[in-house]
RNA sequence: GCGGAAGUGGUGAAAUGGCAAACACACCAGCCUUAGGAGCUGGCGCCCAAAAGGCUUGCGGGUUCAAGUCCCGCCUUCCGCACCA
């Protein structure tokens, strides 16, 4: 057989045969029901947008899931891996317009395509429990869990200010405005209006949110970080200032029992040291205030817009402070002081009550704004630790806590803590104030104006108003004869069939709404679908869901963190409320891949910097585009794309061909008896296959960086061709052979599955190498019987010296000095100390 | 401004406090030839003609017998947040 004509390495031939085999067998990759005896492990990667074309960010994500799926298959897991498409959305839209292709074909072609490349790729995904979240029977559960919201309180109807991206001719959630400009399109500015909106109570469960990211330990501190800061929770409490009745000057103040001003504040003990009350230029007493005033109304109007423009601009911190002046007083609480109330351009409507009490003593921008308009700076906290000054330096704004009260009456000299507590009873006791929690938090507006998505399940009657539409009447079935034009409105407003309809209640003639969901619903609990994708009764079955559920591992983008994240999440509790569910959280654990860069700049199409996948697979083969992607840096770091590096991969594919299949006919040859000479090549050979093995097998459970595990297999691969002499002068027994071959097979199968398939197969191994066992090591195998110790002196590495691996620190303080190296370094010395680390390094300490 | 991550050869990178640069890419030299996007051998951090030797993990300190790794201060880059009362 050395002789035998060497077949050249044919990833296309290997690839093509492979992915015919595993779709004829789709029972391969196919999770085994809630029964089973093995051990349950669920590996999810994010669920893509069906473009039309896989890019190298899902393919670097995919690969990362299919590899350790692959791996717990080998490892006896029972393993659910499954894929979908969040198929609603614009793009579809835009196709339509753009080709004249109804936005259904074109997102089904678009997955055809992407599943082709999926395949092609050998994605371990098991194809019977696809989901394609704008089919009827996907959506329809959308529907049946705003039902089931609504019931529950959580879906409310209100007119909001609301983000509108011009391009989208949509509503967006906070979530979607990224720097004042849509996600989807970064030069556009996204504009407020005021709209009707379903909105759903997630800020219900804000605490909850909040509460659970401490417990997420498998999450990367980056992402529970980023979700602590969009949650925002301040504590602190509302006050009640009250507003001087008009023209009371003159006979004392008089407050109106009427017209109070409430303002949010997480420094209650400052409330001496204010000496303006701030109202946001939308603040409803505003309108009231200038209602009377031309002038002031013309101010305010001015306001309003610098304050839209800023949020457009998406540069709300960064406008200068203005505010105006009213002509009224608002007296406070605790003492029935009367501070003048103004309207300012940094208290946003949003936010708290929409007004403020101002502390320039102890808030910058309150300083900041004082010292402008010379508003009183009156400090009210003395610092415990005495402020030192250098010349000219400002004391205030004094912000810290650690201080006590002056000039604030009765309060004077507590700590700002007593303080709160004690002002916060008062205010309760005397009803004007309360202790209260705040959260940046907003509720999700899903109302999408756009006709590619889940129709809202509700029926607007001139008798009844706002009618749910009944579950027996599920779903509300998307119509498929639309035109799309870019008018603005929704979509379906213009399909008089879908509109028009009966009142569930009470028969008469009613209107459909005609606004779509967010598409961000879709993704918020797909992968419980995954778990029983044909129930037709329930959204999946409680029981089966239960078995799967948390997540065992959650695969995808960081730029998912606060979108996403926090609407699965969301959701889960809400199930779990529901009582569908008894899991808090949707995943145990996530991973965040880094981004694949080309030329140090993240792929696009305006760059022109786009590597296709299809290219790739084409030249290279697919286990080489996808063993590179693990190759090139470890996952959760950015990968610069390289195309050398792939044909880098694609050669060491050839060799471990070239080399497996030359000597499969010894792997495969029953002759040899399985004894294991003890011959040193062999003995050799093992030792690194089994350090190999301990490697990668330490790597899965642990750091997950597959760069190294690669390495590690291409050592392997040198060694063994290093011995190419050896085996083929069949100094290597037989078993010894075969073991390896296979091992390397095995050890492949999660990184280069197609090579590794045919490997297997060739090599003899029994049945498919996905139900084949991962090796294990062997510990007396992989020890080495001598090692290297570095020998430094004073620290700076001199020599080394070879021993025997369990050598004790005195044997190995003697072949240290016996060395010659160290002789000549240390004869004219005398050595003061001589530091042996076994197994590690000898220092000797010289003088 | 606040928070986080990262800075190591020409490049991607590796290194439980114990031989810095494994494994690759690129490059150089040679061999082979069925002339291939092939294969094989060797070289490849910097200084020095070479050897010997010296230097080297963004910068400056420190801890330690020993620091890329731990601590303190600074610089740079990237990411997130940023009038949130």
């Amino acid at each position: 057989m050395a002789e035998e004509k060497e077949q050249r390495y044919d990833p296309a031939a290997i690839e093509r045969k492979w992915q015919e085999r595993w779709a004829a067998e789709p029972a391969l990759y196919a999770a085994e029901p809630a029964s089973s005896k093995k051990p349950k492990y669920y590996v999810l990667e994010m669920l893509p947008y069906p473009s039309g074309q896989l890019h190298m960010g899902h393919v670097r994500n995919y690969a990362i899931g299919d590899a350790l799926a692959r791996q717990m298959w080998m490892r006896g897991y029972n393993v659910l891996h499954p894929m979908g498409w969040d198929a609603f959305g614009l793009p579809a839209e835009n196709a339509a317009l753009k080709n004249n292709t109804p936005p259904r074909e074109w997102t089904q072609g678009n997955i055809a395509a992407m599943k082709r490349q999926m395949r092609r790729i050998g994605f371990s995904y098991d194809w019977a429990t696809e989901i394609t979240t704008c089919l009827p029977d996907y959506y329809r559960w959308n529907q049946w869990f705003f039902l089931r919201m609504l019931e529950k309180g959580l879906v409310y109807r209100k007119k909001s200010k609301v983000n509108w991206c011009p391009e989208c001719a949509t509503v967006l959630a906070n979530e979607q405005v990224v720097d004042g400009c849509c996600w989807r399109h970064e030069d556009t500015k996204v504009e407020q209006r005021d709209l009707e909106q379903w909105f759903l109570r997630i800020t219900a469960y804000a605490q909850e949110l909040l509460d659970g990211l401490d417990k997420l330990e498998g999450w990367p501190e980056k992402v529970r970080t980023m979700q602590r800061n969009w949650i925002g929770r301040s504590e602190g409490a509302e006050v009640d200032f009250f507003l001087e009745e008009q023209g009371a000057r003159e006979q004392g103040s008089k407050r109106s029992e009427s017209q109070r001003i409430r303002v949010f504040t997480t420094r209650i003990d400052t409330i001496f040291g204010a000496t303006s009350v701030q109202l946001a230029p939308e603040h409803p007493l505003v309108a009231a205030l200038a209602a009377g005033d031309p002038k002031l109304k013309a101010k305010v109007n001015e306001l309003i817009e610098e304050q839209r423009k800023a949020r457009e601009a998406g540069d709300v911190g960064g406008i200068e402070k203005h505010g105006v002046p009213t002509s009224r007083f608002a007296l406070n609480s605790y003492n029935g002081e009367r501070v003048p109330i103004w309207v300012a351009n940094y208290i946003l409507m949003d936010y708290g009550t929409g007004a403020i009490m101002s502390v320039p003593a102890h808030d910058e921008r309150d300083f900041e704004f004082a010292t402008k308009y010379g508003i009183e700076i009156r400090q009210v906290i003395q610092p415990v630790q005495p402020v030192e000054y250098e010349d000219g330096a400002e004391l205030l704004p004094f912000l810290s806590e650690d201080g006590v009260l002056v000039n604030s009456g009765e309060y004077d000299g507590l700590t700002c803590a007593e303080a709160q507590r004690r002002l916060q009873e008062v205010a309760e006791q005397g009803g004007f104030g309360n202790a209260a929690v705040t959260f940046r938090l907003k509720d999700w507006g899903i109302s999408r104006q756009r006709y590619w998505g889940t129709p809202i399940p509700m029926i607007h009657c001139e008798r009844d108003g706002l009618v749910p539409v009944p579950d027996d009447q599920l779903p509300v079935i998307l119509p498929n004869k639309i035109e799309i034009t870019q008018q603005g409105g929704s979509p379906l407003a213009r399909v008089p069939e879908f509109v028009n309809t009966t009142c569930p209640r009470c028969g008469g003639p009613a209107r459909r709404e005609t606004d779509t969901m967010d598409t961000f619903i879709d993704s918020s609990w797909y992968f419980y679908r995954y778990t029983d994708a044909k129930d037709t009764k329930a959204p999946f079955d409680s029981a089966i869901a239960q078995y799967w559920f948390p997540i065992d591992q959650y695969i995808g983008g960081v730029e998912h963190a606060i979108l996403h994240l926090i609407y699965s999440r969301f959701w889960t509790k809400v199930m779990r409320d529901l009582g569908m569910v008894t899991n808090d959280e949707p995943a145990e654990r996530l991973f965040t891949q880094g981004m694949v860069i080309k030329d140090g700049a993240k792929m696009s199409k305006s760059k022109g910097n786009v590597v296709s996948p299809d290219d790739m697979v084409a030249r290279y083969g697919a286990d080489a585009t996808r063993m590179y992607a693990l190759f090139a840096a470890p996952p959760d770091r950015d990968l610069d794309w390289q195309e050398d590096g792939v044909a880098g991969v694609s050669r060491f594919l050839g060799r471990v061909w070239r080399l497996a299949t030359k000597y499969a006919p010894v792997a495969r040859s029953e002759a040899a008896k399985p004894s294991i000479a003890a011959n040193g090549s062999a003995v050799q050979l093992r030792r690194k296959l089994h350090q190999t093995i301990a490697k990668i097998t330490l790597d899965f459970e642990g750091r997950w960086h597959f760069n190294t595990c690669v390495a590690a297999i291409m050592e392997l691969v040198n060694e063994l061709q290093a011995a190419d002499a050896q085996l083929a002068a069949g100094e290597i027994p037989a078993p010894v052979v075969r073991e390896l071959l296979r091992t390397l097979a095995l050890l492949l199968a999660p990184f280069a599955p197609f090579l590794a398939a045919e490997l297997w197969e060739q090599l003899g191994g029994e049945g498919a190498i996905l139900r084949a066992s991962w090796p294990r090591s062997d510990p007396s195998l992989a020890k080495e019987d001598e090692i290297e110790i570095p020998v430094q002196i004073n620290g700076k590495l001199i020599s080394v010296v070879r021993v025997a691996a369990g050598a004790d620190a005195k044997t190995i303080e003697a072949a240290a000095l016996a060395d010659e190296k160290v002789r000549l370094r240390a004869a004219t010395k005398t050595v003061a100390k001589v530091i042996v680390v076994p197994g590690r390094a000898v220092n000797l300490v010289v003088k």
